[in-house]
DNA sequence: TGACGTGTCAAACGTTTGTTTGAATTATCC
DNA sequence: GGATAATTCAAACAAACGTTTGACACGTCA
């Protein structure tokens, strides 16, 4: 058995091979999902040869776990939690943040618009990818998102309407990318939003949600 | 070629094994997917012979699309659009109504279950079926509800204001179900809502868009 | 009874899939 | 510069897939 991949890139020259299937691995992936994505096609759009994912990730599978990895990263990368606002900013101002960045990393286009795909994918039908995606990157988003929410309702971070609040600002944003087929079939002129539209978008988006919450902290308390 | 399907089902005795596969199919696509189901387990499920399908609906993909009608015809059914709340109503009452309705539509488990799955599926990967499912079933529904958003703001029906509002109420609906593998690995406590439970996701959707409408009407207007 | 249409069945077909193989090529180090 | 490891390549592999085939069972009507 003379195929062990190796262990470690310790060179960092020629992984470019390894960078090469990454990237078309997040395209293929994010347009054909796990199972209807061929190693073949990734390959083809990496120019390496068939065998080439099974020697440098092992399988296909591993291929996949690394690429949503990999695509997850470089969107936070690009569009942080709260973009440029500072983290004791009022709690409106994070929440229009926060609501912006999200919006922005699912509608990205260029080489990071796979994320938003892999993830709609993951929802479906969840890998064993998604476990540690959730503990590592979701979860501090969610705590960020919880302390402006509790902020605003001025309520202790541990109360119930907290998560609901929280699950309703979130699910707004998601949802223009995930039920993008029904949406754009009802209005076929619609197309996928620009810089202007996302920026129309968080902003409906953080006047609906902040009016529900003044009104629900203000009528509870 | 011998092998022509029946243009109809005349007797109304022998499409048992069509009804069959049907349910067969619902479960195993909304479980596995189109692509990933296979004709093997949905036959084997259904008791019949892997050519059955080929048989009694010509290939695959044309089982696929009756038995997402089927599905979707079985939960509108079951759940009708505003339940037992008359078409006159205060909006306020046919807002709940029809939040409540799309909630248990999604969450409805025993025979009717596979529609919510199917649905999602369809948003990842819209098929050739998903376009006359938008007109039948998603454009009345969108119709129905802007209605009920436009009265609540008090502003005419193709204000864009209208189909925000009730992007965002929908939105809060599907999330639930469609990131349910996020939610469920943030708080593994937690399991698919009975319900009561539904009932108290109604009543949070509702209250927090009811909050959020009143005020966009009052300070628009 | 015999012919005919309908429905079911086991078996096989042709493709496509992920993966493996062993030789060929390239880079690395002494 | 030659030995050694790392990487790439065309070719083949075995498994799973949707679909087709031809035989067989059953009911209906002449």
């Amino acid at each position: 058995m003379k195929l062990k991949p190796p262990a470690k890139s310790g060179d960092a020259s020629h992984d470019e091979t390894r960078r090469q299937l990454l990237g078309a691995a997040g395209e293929v992936f994010a347009e054909a999902g796990f199972r209807n994505a061929t190693v073949r096609e990734i390959c083809r759009r990496a120019g390496a040869n068939v065998a080439a994912i099974n020697y440098h990730f092992g399988d296909k599978e591993k291929l996949y776990t690394e690429a949503l990895r990999y695509a997850q990263g470089k969107a936070l990368e690009k569009y942080p939690l709260l973009l440029d606002v500072a983290a004791d900013a009022p709690p409106e101002k994070r929440l229009r943040a926060f609501i912006q960045s999200l919006l922005l990393r699912i509608f990205d286009k260029g080489p990071t618009a796979w994320h938003g795909k892999l993830m709609s994918r993951e929802m479906i039908e969840p890998t064993a990818a998604l476990n540690s995606l959730v503990e590592e990157r979701m979860r501090p988003m969610a705590g960020q998102l919880w302390q402006i929410v509790a902020d605003i309702l001025d309520c202790p971070l541990n109360d119930e309407r907290v998560r609901l609040c929280a699950f309703s600002v979130v699910s707004q944003c998601v949802f223009y990318h995930h039920c993008r087929p029904v949406v754009s079939r009802l209005f076929p002129k619609e197309e996928l939003p620009d810089a202007a539209g996302i920026e129309r978008l968080a902003d409906h988006i953080t006047r609906f949600s902040l009016a529900a919450m003044k009104h629900l902290s203000a009528t509870k308390h």
